[in-house]
DNA sequence: CAGCATCCGGGATGATACTG
DNA sequence: CAGTATCATCCCGGATGCTG
């Protein structure tokens, strides 16, 4: 089901609206350190710990408070083992992937161009 | 000049680094109110009114302020004509133009998964 | 190792009034 | 109409300490 163009704006042309579906998963989705997560698992399955200092500078609490609204979205899976000590293993979803499948052409050309763009 | 996944990467596998040209383009591109007014635009040039009215919600401070970010970084071009009363018309440029190519997938999927994504 | 609870400061954001 | 200036506020997010 793809949804055209003028089917992502609002009926009165509005660009969505406060507080709408869309607008909520956006935030989520292009938080500051939402990008950096999804991207850091898209190669594959990570630690906590991995995790933790692949994401450069991310602190545990915000760490934490990511993987959580990721996870209620369905875009990251959560797999604990029963073991000691504790292992804890995040990977990205099927929808996860799909959303990772949009996002990383626009990461990659944003990262080629990112010093061009700040170069004033 | 085609980034590849790896290429994205910093050299020690981190995700780009702290404060890294990358995390900074990614920050005022996927800001809250940044890509709703990329978005907005994508349609056509706009004027500063239509703008404050298209983007539901957003404060006459925050939408000076990421327009201002935004021409900075060559997304947005800013035309003013010497009239009374005064107009200001905001369009993309061919590097903002460049970005909501690869932006506008993700927007639809998210648009178009959002209500799903949320039910839970 | 993988987190959670708590505190807290500051930048992001909003509301209002005003101006060229 | 298209902003700026100012003030008030909120909540993001960092630091720290603790636990199973």
């Amino acid at each position: 089901m793809q949804v055209s163009l003028s089917g992502i704006r609002g009926a009165h042309g509005e660009v969505f609206t406060q507080g709408c579906p869309t607008r909520e998963v956006l935030d989520h989705v292009l938080s500051k350190w939402g990008t950096l997560v999804l991207l850091a698992l898209t190669d594959g399955t990570l630690r906590w710990g991995e995790l933790r200092r692949e994401v450069d500078g991310i602190s545990e609490k915000m760490l934490a408070s990511t993987l959580r609204t990721l996870e209620a979205d369905g875009f990251v899976r959560r797999e604990s083992f029963p073991e000691v000590p504790p292992r804890v293993e995040y990977s990205l979803t099927d929808r996860g992937r799909e959303l990772m499948d949009r996002m990383l052409p626009l990461m990659e050309w944003i990262a080629g161009h990112a010093e061009e763009i700040l170069a004033r």
